[in-house]
RNA sequence: GAGGGUGUAGCGAAGCUGGUUAUCGCGACGGCCUGUCACGCCGUAGAUCGCGGGUUCGAGUCCCGUCACUCUCGCCA
């Protein structure tokens, strides 16, 4: 960048259009190859970049030059030097060069309305070769899908595509945007350190060994939560940080290692200045990166609607297919299995597939969305076909003899939709399978509306009970203020608590995730108690907040938004490995410099460690 | 930790119920070509069919094991 900002200073542009100046004194870059059009025509230009196509017609030959910022036709005429043909001659994919010429317009015919530059041409005086090229281990941009380890381990050559290429120019302007927006409004962009504490609060960190204290650790941030509660207190007001985030959890395709964070936070906000701010943050970003408008306000749902009307907690908006109630229905079935459920306080919900042209409801598809369901610990799925003149034919229609109208009105079937059962002792179960049937029915179906669909959701509970460990845990974490109303039954009735908490939810994926913090050193402590930290071990392992907490803390909270998986769906991508430079695969390896990798026993040696290698299978 | 999918030339794919010389496109290499823009035309080389074992007269194809990648469950406040 500043090499461009000197040649352009130093040569105006008057002068740059003098060829002997360019060409004796400096073969530097003078414009790239996105900018020229016809106003420049006869302008003499330097450009660099890399051949993108070579197409040699003999004595005429067209060459394709790229850099980032376009594509422009170099051409070298059958006028040209024996020196230049030859040079043109040696030239291949990729190579990089320096071509030196004339900007002249292209004859009528031969505009190419496809190309920005396509008005144009450039007639070469000279070309450089800067640098050779290997035969290609993969063709870059050819429109047909590589093999995505091939395209990690050459991720330069990956780089150098267009989809790469326009993906990471929106994630910059996706945290620029960010970046000036909450500026804009107050806040200070403060950096945390990424050696730090370990603090158990659910994800397993990443662990660096202390040379200097053996036997001790710094851990890398799962977020920078603490730290940024602790500037609240020391009275930052409003700060926010493009986080890096390290969680040693296996990897997904919407999941990584290290992930980056917009993370933020406010002090003396109540819940719905953080979801204001948010909802105003999104719709300036949208408008200003990709001109699109968001409504002012997001959707809200608690989680309980959510989970009963979608069946999960990140339900995708683009399109409807609600689930429904349908326990009173089953009860007065005569389906045994439904009735049992029912009967053991389980529930049984309903949701209604939609008649598609071209979509056949076959047993092989109800099959496929079957295995779909019991993924999520569905028993099975039960099904009824909705025929002409709204009977009901096919699965379990039989077991419902003059209940059809109530079902039928339940779940909203019209002729030719098909009504899918999940029934299930555990309400989450439940919600959860038949969500997964959703899910593939909005795929399958083709109901997925384009755009963009906010939604918060709220209310969270604050508690759940983890079963393996026996004891009650922070659903979110522990540092989220309970709601008021519960304050009194936080001990006696951990389950029903709600908290102060919030997820912000796009197309389907958790983008965000917030709450009102806890500021009080008591109400922290029920907290820590309730999560079986006794007060000797709250004190040390969280003993830095808690007594900053009796210094005069600000009631404050805040969220962190995703910059990956916001930047992965604005850019229509389901990978995020799409929207960051060098990601690590699924078997959390970065196949370019193949780390993990062994260290010296130096190395081992000077951190006081010996490798306690696992006994490989018999 | 568990389940599904994939693995055939440098890349992307085809290869049927097992059958003898494994096919196509792109790329590479050589040649021709004055208006192309995914240029075109002619030719050449390039594959232990992921790896190991088994069944069979015969395996890219069937079976078992294994590795890699990938999707999913678990896990990820």
């Amino acid at each position: 960048m500043g090499l461009y900002t000197i040649v352009w200073e130093y040569f105006p542009k008057e002068t740059q259009e003098g060829p002997s100046m360019a060409e004796e004194v400096f073969s530097q870059r003078t414009t790239t190859c996105g900018a020229l059009t016809k106003a420049d025509n006869g302008r003499h230009v330097v450009l660099n970049g890399w051949v993108h196509r070579d197409r040699n017609h003999g004595a005429l030959h067209f060459i394709n030059l790229r850099d980032r910022y376009g594509i422009t036709q170099v051409v070298v005429d059958d006028d040209a030097s024996a020196e230049l043909q030859a040079v043109a001659n040696e030239l291949h994919l990729e190579y990089c060069i320096a071509v030196t010429g004339f900007v002249r317009l292209r004859p009528d015919s031969m505009v190419n309305p496809e190309m920005s530059t396509g008005e144009i041409e450039v007639k070469a005086e000279s070309i450089e070769i800067l640098s050779k090229c290997a035969p290609l281990p993969f063709q870059i941009d050819d429109g047909k899908e590589t093999r995505e380890d091939l395209r990690l381990k050459y991720r330069y050559l990956d780089l150098r595509s267009q989809g790469m290429q326009q993906r990471l120019r929106l994630r910059h302007e996706f945290i620029l945007s960010c970046r000036n927006f909450l500026a804009s409004r107050g806040f200070l962009e403060i950096e945390t350190p990424t050696l730090i504490k370990s603090t158990p609060e659910g994800a397993r960190d990443f662990l660096v060994p202390s040379r200097v204290y053996p036997g001790k650790f710094y851990a890398l941030p799962q977020s920078p939560q603490l730290l940024k509660q602790i500037l609240m207190v020391g009275g930052m007001d409003k700060y926010f940080q493009i986080a890096r985030c390290y969680r040693d959890e296996d990897a997904r395709g919407d999941r990584q290692l290290e992930f980056t964070q917009l993370d933020l936070e406010m002090s003396f906000v109540k819940r719905d200045d953080v979801l204001s701010l948010m909802e105003e943050l999104f719709n300036h970003v949208f408008k200003d990166v990709m001109d699109y408008e968001l409504p002012v306000h997001f959707r809200r749902l608690s989680y309980h609607d959510a989970l009963n009307t979608y069946g999960c907690d990140k339900p995708d908006l683009r399109f409807d297919v609600p689930l429904s109630d349908v326990n009173d229905l089953a009860e007065q079935s005569t389906f045994s299995t439904f009735k049992e459920i029912v009967a053991k306080g389980g529930f049984v919900k309903a949701l209604c597939a939609p008649r598609t042209e071209g979509v056949d409801f076959s047993r092989k598809y109800i099959t496929e969305l079957e295995e779909a369901a019991k993924i999520y610990g569905a028993q099975g799925l039960a099904w009824i076909k909705v025929g002409a003149d709204r009977s009901l034919s096919g699965g379990v229609s039989k077991f419902f003899t003059g209940l059809e109208e109530a079902l039928l009105k339940r779940v909203d079937a019209k002729e030719g939709d098909l009504i899918l059962f999940v029934a299930h002792e555990s309400w989450k179960k439940c919600c959860a399978s038949l969500s997964a049937v959703r899910t593939k029915l909005g795929k399958d179906l083709h109901l997925i509306r384009k755009g963009f669909e906010f939604c918060w959701i709220i209310d969270f509970p604050l508690f759940e009970y983890n079963e393996d460990e026996g004891h009650w845990e922070a659903a979110h974490h522990m540092f989220s203020m309970p709601q008021a109303e519960y304050l009194d039954t936080l001990e006696s009735d951990p389950g029903s608590v709600k908290g102060d908490l919030y997820d912000l939810v796009l197309n389907g994926y958790e983008v965000a995730s917030g709450s009102i913090r806890i500021h009080d050193v008591e109400l922290q402590k029920r907290i820590f108690r309730i999560c079986n930290f006794e007060d000797q071990e709250a004190e040390e392992r969280f003993g830095f907040l808690l007594n900053a907490f009796r210094y005069g803390p600000p009631p404050h909270g805040g969220i962190a938004p995703g910059v990956d998986r916001m930047v992965m769906i604005m850019s229509e991508q389901t990978s995020i490995h799409e929207v960051i430079a060098f990601p690590k695969n699924t078997a959390a390896v970065s196949p370019m410099d193949d780390s993990p990798s062994q260290v010296d026993q130096k190395q081992l040696d000077e951190l006081h460690l010996i490798i306690n290698y696992p006994k490989p299978k018999d």
